[in-house]
RNA sequence: GUAGCUGUAGCUCAACUGGAUAGAGUACUUGGCUACGAACCAAGAGGUUGCAGGUUCAAGUCCUGUCAGCUACACCA
């Protein structure tokens, strides 16, 4: 279809002796599909040409050939409305879609070039609840779209395993460590040591004091201290990697904080160097041009903040992976300092690579005042429980409906954690969300469900007719006999799915191809209720069979990129 | 106080980046399982796009002002 549109566009630009690429920019899909497949507004022309926008449509109607691409052209109100050859267009789309399969969808516009992605990143010893579920999801959906569209993408959960706070929990389990069995429990346990531990340091200074000298210790590679932040961390981190088990998400690389702690002091040099830090009430920072407030590189204890690790992070994911793009995905709360961050980088990595960098912000899930969720107070559900919850439900549909007998806990969790998934991915990510179990588990209507429900039906239809794409050879079909309106409309919803991928990853926004997929498996539905797939003439039927193994198809590369994946039943 | 984001149907959200009659889901009302799975489909009702101006042939979309909510504003990360 794209090929098309350009086709219109040359057309008319030749015509007006125009730029291709700005007819192309003001070339629009009517709403009602009745209308056309495009249209050009004639408006802008009529005050250059002097002429009423009707004139002009129809002048450009009866003066150009369109060629046979198009059947029909309309001048409806200023509007040129193009109608596409249907039979010519859909076995083009058909064919291409059956002898590419897969790699359909694919595009190699990234080859050759790095990506990172920092995603998830929680901090260790705090508990993993629903607002590190956004970053995560968010995060590892662009990792696949960025790796559908050909890029090499590096996976990167940029742990909090590093700060004062450590202080603290070291000095509170020298003290009553004996009392917790870390192995059992590890985040509750270190949660509890932490919050102890700030109560006590509220009355008793010392306990500060002797936080801070951990703390200290811990920078400097002391043996006791290293070896207990090494167990906290290790603990915690294998409690995360069971929640990153049920999600089915994955990185490639567990560089935390603490990993930049010997690469920070080459950050501070090279900005010294540059004589880019200022004296500032004890603390180094860099003034930047247009912020009330510089960025602080070095507090006035001499140790160092965030924004130097991240600094860190920066220059050495220059160095490891040379990227082409560097993506935050974190909440917009974040938003000043990382883009404080990024004016300073462009001093440090070049501002050639510094332009690369880009904060992916998300809304932030609030509780039921619409305020912000704390993690003091064991009210607010973990996200393990929270997703134990949806499989549970899951669980029991399918014991009720008794469909899928085998290998049920896998399809439950599939199902389940696809519906929280679904719905963490369905709206832009910028709005913020209120905290609600039942809108997370609802499995009808536009949920993840819902789509995987689609797919289990293709899926069901190509078994009971015995098709197996891989035996049909694209000549013996005859795509000319898919004319049904539903079967058109499918159709050229599937031939859109590379625009829908390449915006999806140009803006950063999941939702996009979320939005996609229930429009596909709409149409499937509709047209499934509407139309018998397997009919009593064979060459119709291998012909609708095949629009059904490719909504199938879209279905489920368009799920694998939101990180959700398809039971074969449910 | 300054800056950023958000405000669209009862609720949750779309709207191809300025285009034609503002669309879905949900909830509500009604109809559909003896042909491929009802976690489904079809139909109905539901709107002064927070408010007021402005730009334009055309504004939910751009500009100005205003109201409401959220967030940030250096020694937490």
């Amino acid at each position: 279809m794209q090929h098309i549109k350009k086709e219109i566009a040359s057309k008319i630009a030749e015509k007006l002796n125009k730029n291709v690429n700005e007819i192309l920019d003001n070339i629009e899909v009517p709403k009602d599909s009745s209308m056309g497949d495009f249209a050009y507004p004639c408006f802008k022309l009529s005050k250059e040409l002097r002429m009423a926008p009707i004139k002009i449509a129809e002048d450009m109607k009866s003066e150009i050939d369109f060629g046979d691409n198009i059947s029909k052209v309309d001048v409806v109100s200023g509007y040129l409305n193009f109608f596409v050859n249907n039979e010519k267009v859909i076995n083009n789309i058909m064919t291409d879609v059956i002898l590419n399969k897969e790699k359909y969808l694919k595009s190699n516009e990234g080859k050759g070039k790095n990506i990172c992605i920092d995603y998830s990143s929680p901090n260790i010893a705090k508990p993993f609840h629903i607002g590190h579920l956004r970053s995560t999801v968010i995060g590892n959906a662009l990792y696949k779209i960025y790796k559908n569209i050909g890029y090499n993408v590096i996976g990167i959960n940029h742990l909090g395993d590093f700060g004062t706070q450590f202080g603290l929990v070291i000095e509170g389990y020298k003290r009553w460590g004996k009392e917790y069995n870390l192995e059992e429990n590890p985040i509750k346990c270190l949660v509890d040591i932490y919050v102890r531990t700030s109560e006590l340091a509220k009355e008793d200074e010392s306990v500060k004091d002797k936080a801070r000298e951990n703390f200290k210790k811990l920078e400097e590679g002391e043996k006791e201290v290293i070896t207990l932040w090494n167990k906290f961390r290790e603990l915690s981190l294998e409690e995360y990697k069971r929640i990153y088990k049920i999600l089915d998400v994955e990185f490639d690389s567990y560089n935390g904080e603490a990993f930049y702690n010997d690469k920070m002091s080459e950050v501070v040099n090279i900005l010294r160097d540059k004589n880019l830090l200022v004296e500032s009430q004890g603390a180094m920072v860099v003034p930047i041009k247009g912020y009330d407030i510089p960025c602080m590189i070095l507090k006035s204890n001499g140790s160092t903040t965030y924004t130097t690790r991240d600094l860190a992070a920066a220059l050495y994911r220059k160095r490891e992976y040379n990227f082409a793009k560097s993506i935050y995905v974190t909440s917009y709360e974040q938003s000043l300092h990382f883009s404080q961050m990024f004016e300073v980088a462009k001093n440090i990595i070049g501002e050639e690579y510094a332009e690369n960098m880009v904060h992916v912000p998300f809304g932030m899930v609030l509780g039921k005042g619409g305020k912000k969720i704390s993690t003091r107070g064991g009210a607010n559900l973990t996200l393990e429980e929270i997703l134990n919850e949806a499989i549970d439900k899951a669980k029991s549909i399918l014991e009720e409906k008794g469909n899928a007998k085998d290998n049920i806990q896998e399809l439950a969790r599939q199902i389940g954690v696809g519906a929280i998934i679904f719905n963490d991915l369905k709206n832009n990510r910028i709005k913020d969300e209120i905290f609600n179990l039942d809108d997370m588990l609802k499995f009808d209507g536009e949920t993840g469900p819902y789509v995987q429900y689609m797919y289990v039906r293709t899926n069901s239809i190509l078994k009971k007719a015995n098709f197996n794409i891989e035996e049909m050879k694209v000549e013996d079909i005859d795509f000319s006999l898919l004319k049904e309106k539903e079967e058109i409309d499918i159709i050229k919803a599937i031939s859109r799915v590379k625009e829908v991928i390449k915006s999806a990853a140009d803006q950063y926004e999941p939702s996009i191809i979320t939005r996609y997929v229930i429009d596909i498996a709409s149409l499937f539905s509709t047209y499934y209720n509407a139309h018998h797939i397997i009919a009593q003439d064979k060459k119709l039927m291998n012909a609708r069979l095949s629009l059904v193994y490719s909504v199938g198809l879209i279905i489920k590369e368009c799920l694998g990129m939101l990180g959700i994946s398809c039971p074969d039943k449910m």
